[in-house]
DNA sequence: TACGAAGTGGGAAATTGTGGGAAATAATAA
DNA sequence: TTATTATTTCCCACAATTTCCCACTTCGTA
């Protein structure tokens, strides 16, 4: 299971080190996409499978001719990348997903259960705070959820 | 598996080189046609057989108007090109296509699952903007079909 | 202290995207 | 028809980026 917080550093050639305690679960691929509050998700090939065959409602070879498939489908794939974590353990941040979360320096990691978050390390920061104020609200609702 | 967006050039001699992440995929052909929203479709050679045969079956569950499908066919089948995959991994587009959409200087190339969808890059960031959107809902959804 | 593992940086080589010229083909005019 | 021009195809060249590999540093541990 992949969870915790490293802060690491993407350098001038967009690259992150994967750390290292989640490197084995990762494997050699790796999906990256868009993500919720300004940050990337980071899939395992397996957990992306399941996940878009979900979403996708694999409906019929013609999706296309459905207007909500179409935008769909473009915000899923058209924004996603297929990424290899090379021989030390590094993967390369695509220009136009790292624009989006402003990727600069620091980064922050965070393992959550089947997928990582790379965040911004000052947006992680104040994510954080206002959590952390609701984190007992929202453990609330999330128990009352469950059932 | 064809995702992720790239930003390339359509040159004076309406040449488009395919994301290298694409060809090996794509192989020597492939089947250029008027898309919906604004852009082209590409698509596999593997995958418009599937594709042609879906559209053209007369047993198909489309709920066409048989002069709807008539005239949808003409679009899809009537404007279709098919078009070689040059040896440094470039296509050319046909003049009334690139009209269509508007290809000028830069254009985006998307991959979405099994196709391509060639955009003016204008277009394309507008239309994103504005399925941005629905962006936090579609990422919530996301998040918790993740478990 | 020595050692190994992890994270970071950087140089060299290979690949990719782009532009442009020459050859081949098509189109037009004389 | 031939001569001339335009268009398309093919090939090469360059620059920028990406990939691959090696090395340094830090940190924890034996």
């Amino acid at each position: 299971m992949l969870i915790g917080e490293y802060i690491h550093t993407i350098d001038e050639k967009n690259r992150v080190s994967m750390p290292s305690k989640f490197r084995k679960e990762l494997g050699k691929k790796i999906i990256i996409t868009p993500g919720l509050d300004q940050c990337l998700f980071i899939f395992t090939m397996k957990e992306w499978t399941k996940v878009s065959k979900r979403l996708s409602d694999s409906d019929s070879d013609l999706s296309f001719l459905k207007a909500d498939k179409r935008s769909f489908n473009r915000f899923m794939f058209g924004r996603a990348a297929e990424v290899e974590i090379d021989s030390i353990g590094r993967i390369l941040i695509p220009d136009f997903l790292k624009e989006r979360i402003k990727a600069v320096g620091r980064v922050a990691i965070v393992g959550i259960q089947d997928r990582i978050e790379i965040w911004n390390e000052k947006t992680w920061e104040s994510y954080k705070e206002v959590a952390e104020k609701q984190a007992d609200e929202l453990a609330e609702k999330l128990g009352n959820d469950t059932k």
